[in-house]
DNA sequence: GAAAGATTGTTGTTGACGACAACAATTGTA
DNA sequence: TACAATTGTTGTCGTCAACAACAATCTTTC
């Protein structure tokens, strides 16, 4: 895909140069396809609408799924080390987990060796909804199999690996 | 990869349940790993990242590149098509041809067929600066190619066609 | 042809999110 | 002991998606 300037190419127009379509769908991306971020950036939206929509019965998305499976994995961290893991700002770390603090997911413990910092531990009520999002995450996964096929899905993961 | 519940694997735990770590790099992500949002989610941040930073002369972002291709690929669109073909809200797309139309690179021109609509077109000087532009946007593919490798990233655009 | 409904562009609000800056408390270091 | 760095927190700013409301303008229906 190389990036040759200009290569336009209007449709039939009308004498105002306006052009005249009947179906909407016809429209053209140019250059637009062949860029990988425009492919990434459409997938991605789709991808979190429908987790959002998987787990919109239980209330929790992308992002605290993120923290709550990495803190259940790893008990005892602190925010800093979940912010740098997930690349997550602390600051904004802060507020997610006010959320799941208040919904008595997550508790933050005064670190003993660290009085600067908070061990992060899911509470035992937050062990048994980790496991069930897992259950609604995993029927997410399968929705995106159906979308683009198991095996593009698995090649996928092994492209973006040195992503995680 | 089955998400069967709550498989964690937690490390050395310290007495007061704490982990300790000496390498931060050694958290686990468990579940997260496996799942196709997560790994695009943080694929899209980097490629984002490198397209505002290659394009960060001439101060453009990936939705105003995406916006500008496809008016000049389609010249007399209507803002409710670009919106429409893009994914963006329509809503959203007056402030972004505010911007573009301030700098000259657009024109909002009143549509005589519709004339509830704006007919979108290219300025000479948006067409020279799109020229411009997608010189910089190959620049940017060629960053994806070594950062995933050249058929990597054919084989991602194959997958993700379908969402252009 | 007139009334009712739909569409287009616009403005505004809300909330999630990333980037930054400042601060107190605490730790590490010179 | 003084100085620098780190951690959590608070706050601001800008981007972006999702809605809702509105006037102007089509489109449909009677």
């Amino acid at each position: 895909m190389t990036a040759s300037a200009a290569q336009t190419s209007p449709r039939k127009r009308a004498g105002n140069g306006a052009v005249r379509r009947n179906d909407a769908d016809e429209i053209g991306l140019d250059a637009l396809v062949g860029h990988a971020g425009y492919a990434v950036r459409r997938f991605q939206i789709w991808i979190f609408q429908d987790f959002i929509r998987t787990l919109g019965d239980v209330d929790i998305r992308p992002t605290q799924y993120s923290v709550l499976t990495v803190v259940g994995a790893n008990p005892g961290l602190s925010q800093m080390a979940v912010a740098k893991r997930l690349g997550i700002e602390r600051a904004r770390l802060v507020h997610l987990l006010d959320s799941l603090e208040q919904r008595k997911l997550v508790k933050r413990t005064k670190s003993k060796e660290d009085r600067r910092s908070h061990a992060l531990h899911l509470t035992a009520q937050g062990e048994t909804a980790l496991a069930k999002f897992k259950h609604l995450a995993a029927e997410h996964e399968r929705h995106v199999e159906a979308r683009i096929g198991k095996e593009n899905r698995a090649h996928l993961l092994r492209i973006l690996a040195g992503f995680t």
